[in-house]
DNA sequence: TTTATTTTGTACCATTCAATACAAAATCCT
DNA sequence: AGGATTTTGTATTGAATGGTACAAAATAAA
C-alpha cells in the first residue's frame, strides 16, 4: 500500500514526515509537543495528521516505534556487524554516542530513556512497548556474547546476560549524560573505560 | 524566616507541600502538570501556589532540588556510611531501589533520570542543576572509594573515578528499568551482580 | 467531460491551560 | 476594640490546547 491510485495524490512522504515527529518528541517530549509543533516540523497541516496517523496518542507510538526500529537498535546492529567481542562493545558504544550527541540544535540523548520513560505509565501503551524493547536486545546481546563464547573469543565462564545488561546500564549512563549537555568529546573519550569494563571477568580485590 | 508574625497564618506547611509538588512531577512530567494537578495535590489553591513557590516554573526547580536534596542523595548518603566497600555499594544500591520501585500508586524510577532529563535544555535551569547535581555526586563516590583506597580496603590501583562512573550507570539502567515498570523483586535480585561489578577490578580474557 | 475518491487548507470548536483580581477571613500590633 | 498585614478562596482572564467540519483541489476511472 505505497499509495492510493485515486483521490488527490497525498504531498508527504510517511516515513520522512513521521521522521519529523520523532525529532519533535524527541527534543520535547511528549506534554511538550504541541500539535502546532508536529504539524509545523512535519510540514503537513492538522488533519493530514489526524487522516494519517490517528490523533496525537497514535502518532506518539509511532514515533516510538520508528525510533526503535532505527536509531534506537543502530547500536545492537553495530554490535552483531562485528566479529571480535572488543570491537562488538566498541561499535556498540560509538553507534550509540552518534545518536545520542548530535550537532546542531538536535535532541540529545535518547528519546526512550528520557522522554518515552517519563510517559511510562502515564501514556498507554508506552510501558509494554520500553519493556519489550529493552528485553528483546538484553536478549539479543546476550545471544551475541554466547557466539563469541562458542568461538573462543570470550572465555566460556563469560556471563553473557550480565554483561548484556551492563551494557545496557552503561547505555542509560550515557544518555543521560548526553541529554544533560555533557559535552560529545567528554563520552567518547571514556569508551575504553567502558569497553574494558564490559569486556573483562571480575576479580575482587579485597585488601586486608 | 519560619512564619511571618503578622497576617493571617499559612494553613499548610512549605516543605510538605512541596513534597506534594515533588511527587507529581516525579509521576506526570513538568509538560504533564498542570496547576489543578498540583495544588490538588498540595492541598492549597492556586494564589497561595503562586505567592508562596512563584510560577510554575519556578515550583519545579524548587521541586528538583529538594528531590535532590532528600531522595536524590539518600543512597550516597548510604554509601558513606558504611565501613566497607562492597557494604557501602550494596547500601547505595539498596538505598536506590527502595526510593525507586515503591509500592502503591506512586512514581516509579528517579525524578532526574527521567523526568527532569525530559525537560533538560527546554525547560530554563535543569541542565544546570542536573549536571551540577551529576557532578558532585561522581566526585562524592570518588572520594568515597579514596577513603577505602587509603583504608587498604580496596587496592591502590582501583580507578576510583571510573568506578563512580560506573555506579551512576547502573543507577541510571535501575531507574529506566524502574520506571518501566520492572518488578521490584527483579532489580533488587541482580544487586549481588553489581556489586561485583562495581569492586571488581577487571581482567580481560582473551579466548585465542 | 463527468463522476468518484482522496487529500489539502482554512476556519473553527469546546476545553484546558497558566496566571491573576479581588474581597473575605484570620492573625498581630497598638 | 480597631487598624495593619498577610493568607485564603472564588471567580475570572486571555491564550493555547487537541481535535474537527467543510469546501476547494487534485487525481483516476468511466
Amino acid at each position: 500500500m505505497v499509495q492510493n491510485k485515486v483521490g488527490r495524490p497525498r504531498k508527504f512522504d510517511r516515513e520522512t514526515a513521521l521522521s519529523a515527529a520523532v525529532e519533535v518528541f524527541w527534543t520535547k517530549g511528549y506534554d511538550g509537543s504541541s500539535l502546532g509543533d508536529l504539524t509545523n516540523a512535519m510540514g503537513i497541516n492538522r488533519p493530514s495528521l489526524y487522516s494519517t496517523y490517528g490523533d496525537k496518542h497514535t502518532l506518539y507510538l509511532a514515533a516510538l516505534a520508528f525510533y526503535g526500529s532505527s536509531v534506537g537498535c543502530a547500536p545492537l546492529a553495530a554490535f552483531e556487524a562485528e566479529a571480535s567481542p572488543e570491537k562488538a562493545v566498541r561499535a556498540f558504544f560509538e553507534t550509540l554516542l552518534e545518536n545520542q550527541t548530535r550537532p546542531g540544535n538536535l535532541a540529545q540523548g535518547c528519546l526512550l530513556a528520557s522522554c518515552a520513560a517519563t510517559t511510562a505509565g502515564e501514556v498507554q501503551g508506552v510501558t509494554e512497548i520500553l519493556a519489550a524493547g529493552t528485553a528483546a536486545t538484553v536478549e539479543k546481546l546476550t545471544n551475541g556474547f554466547e557466539i563469541f563464547i562458542g568461538k573462543s573469543q570470550l572465555p566460556p565462564k563469560f556471563p553473557s546476560k550480565v554483561k548484556a545488561r551492563l551494557l545496557l546500564d552503561i547505555m542509560q549512563g550515557y544518555a543521560y549524560r548526553a541529554r544533560t549537555g555533557e559535552p560529545r568529546q567528554n563520552l567518547f573519550a571514556e569508551i575504553d573505560q567502558k569497553v574494558e569494563q564490559v569486556i573483562a571477568i571480575g576479580e575482587v580485590d579485597v585488601g586486608k
